[in-house]
DNA sequence: TTGTAGGCGTTATCAA
DNA sequence: TTGATAACGCCTACAA
């Protein structure tokens, strides 16, 4: 079985291809009698345009590519999910690829994407990522994109992205109000801008309300395997302060969970002894024990509003509108549980 | 920005088209030189072919696409990976679509990727999906498929899967050993080959051990939320038995970890009340209190496997070779841990 | 060894 | 109102 194409169509109809192409799209130049003839066999034959024809012939793939670290993330699913449901929505596929954390690996995508004629990129930048060489190509091409979570602010394109120092900033002063002093902080790598913003609204926090920060209990975690980092950082602060730290705002709830099967291990209560605040709010967060007490990063909703963004600033190039970027800030929540 | 063509390669070069062209793909009958010249001006151009023309001329499009029920789980992320993993090894590039387990979704996201002349596409079925015309429609159309996980016995392809009931049938054998003796069991949907086998499992499994089987101490989870599932089940289950049940074999870890927090939430304890033992081992299960025991399920594997053997297929057609289907069958292993 | 020409399926211009 | 024709970029049989 092959797809139908416009050629048989007009054959059987013994009309040209040109005719049968303009019925099809509606053209006002053609007869009624035919259009309805066309339609009728088009609709029986399920003809469907040959998209790479479409493609070469009109410069439009219907296609977006997206580029993110990793899909086994609670949180990336959940925009996957986003942007696959307005892709759909509007007919467009969506080519998926992982960086891995990978800067070589996401420069490589970059490149395959914008061989293959994307009409946009939606992307989410590793960790490892401190060039942008590669996304300022994507725009030399004249292809729209979009950044979401992990962005740069230095690349100028449309962006998606949650207020992540306030986000930490809240937290951490969360846990002030409930009396906790002397506040560690597991943080990220140097790069991502998230991680720094977390790790600013953290600090930020603590000045706030008169608490000195020191620099010794602020924890790197950066193995690229959040739950050990978390385990490790835990066990050190552990050996480092005793007891004497009440609580600890981690960068995410992968760490916090890393850190709290430290405790549980060590006979530490958590929150009693210590208390624990973690990010993304992924699911597991709300069946481990205790709780976890987290900031929801609405995952779903961003996928969504950068897939929209993305194919709005697509259909603007092709009417030949000017585009202005924009950055949209989700509201984050803080998700008050038994950890604290 | 514009993509280079082989046209400005050949003008600036004061060659023909044809002979770039065979320059580039290292036919015999071109002289070293202009070999040369033009893969030298090619790379230093960053030139790569057009893919809606290569593919338009070719009929072979580098790209496979990808359906299953949902992203946001942990079994099916990985198994993504494992298919990104190998497809961006071979150079081909992966459409993701999910069915959200919707029967008419999928139908439509098949029609899509056929449109989309993809070369191969890997599935996995909705729990919804007893109709197979869509499935054969892409069998019709020559394209190379395989089936994973969530697979019906009746479609004629390559497939990818774990041996449901051999897995259930061992998890509840070891239940049982452990001195068990009235065992429930949260089983899936009617439909999906997985949730009977799993059952399947079980049943034989009392049975082998002289344990009647009891039709009362099944419960369904199919409301599309396993958490909420598991958790109306126990809740059910609680009501009808009292503390009589022992233990509970669940079809997934969520619908554990629903039973968990059921349990929890009336001071049931987990293992000493009632055992519990899921299947999948998410991430999540290692680190609930307590860990749950579960059959581990190989996911990136799954992935990896499935995407080779498409590859596999789609190359075997390309060269005329005849294809013959497979179907591999991936070992799982119980993962004991604290809640049984 | 090189180049011409036809065609993949579609769209768009322009002449009939 | 219709259709021939060129073009999108590439590949390849065949002619030069």
């Amino acid at each position: 079985m092959k797809p139908v194409t416009l050629k048989q169509i007009a054959e059987t109809l013994g009309l040209s291809v040109a005719t049968v192409s303009k019925a099809l799209r509606n053209y006002p130049d053609v007869s009624e009698k035919n259009k309805k003839l066309v339609n009728d066999l088009a609709k029986s034959l399920n003809y469907v345009p040959n998209p790479s024809a479409v493609n070469l012939r009109t410069q439009k793939s219907k296609t977006i590519g997206v580029i993110i670290p990793a899909t086994v993330h609670h949180f990336f699913s959940n925009v996957i999910n986003g942007i696959l449901e307005v892709a759909e929505k509007e007919g467009y596929l969506v080519i998926l690829m992982q960086s891995n954390e990978n800067y070589e690996l996401e420069k490589r995508h970059v490149d395959l994407l914008i061989n293959k004629n994307v009409d946009g990129i939606l992307m989410s930048l590793s960790n490892k990522t401190n060039n942008f060489s590669h996304i300022k190509k994507i725009l030399d091409f004249g292809i729209p994109l979009t950044l979401f979570d992990k962005i740069s602010k230095s690349v100028n394109c449309s962006k998606v992205i949650i207020d992540d120092k306030t986000a930490a900033y809240n937290a951490v002063t969360y846990l002030i109000k409930k009396g906790h002093k002397k506040i560690a902080h597991f943080r990220g790598d140097l790069i991502p801008q998230n991680s720094i913003d977390r790790f600013l609204g953290y600090k930020q926090a603590l000045i706030d309300n008169n608490i000195p920060y020191d620099a010794s209990l602020v924890f790197m975690c950066n193995n690229n395997n959040d739950f050990k980092d978390g385990y490790n950082a835990a066990k050190i602060l552990h050996k480092n302060f005793g007891d004497s730290v009440d609580a600890i705002f981690c960068i995410t709830d992968v760490v916090a969970t890393g850190a709290l099967k430290y405790f549980r291990d060590n006979s530490i209560k958590v929150p009693e002894d210590i208390a624990l605040f973690g990010f993304s709010d992924w699911f597991m967060s709300s069946v481990i024990t205790p709780t976890l007490s987290t900031v929801h990063q609405p995952g779903f909703e961003m996928g969504k509003e950068s897939a929209k963004i993305l194919l709005d600033e697509i259909n603007n190039k092709y009417k030949g509108k000017t585009v202005s970027y924009k950055t949209v800030v989700l509201d984050t929540k803080l998700v008050i549980r038994e950890s604290c």
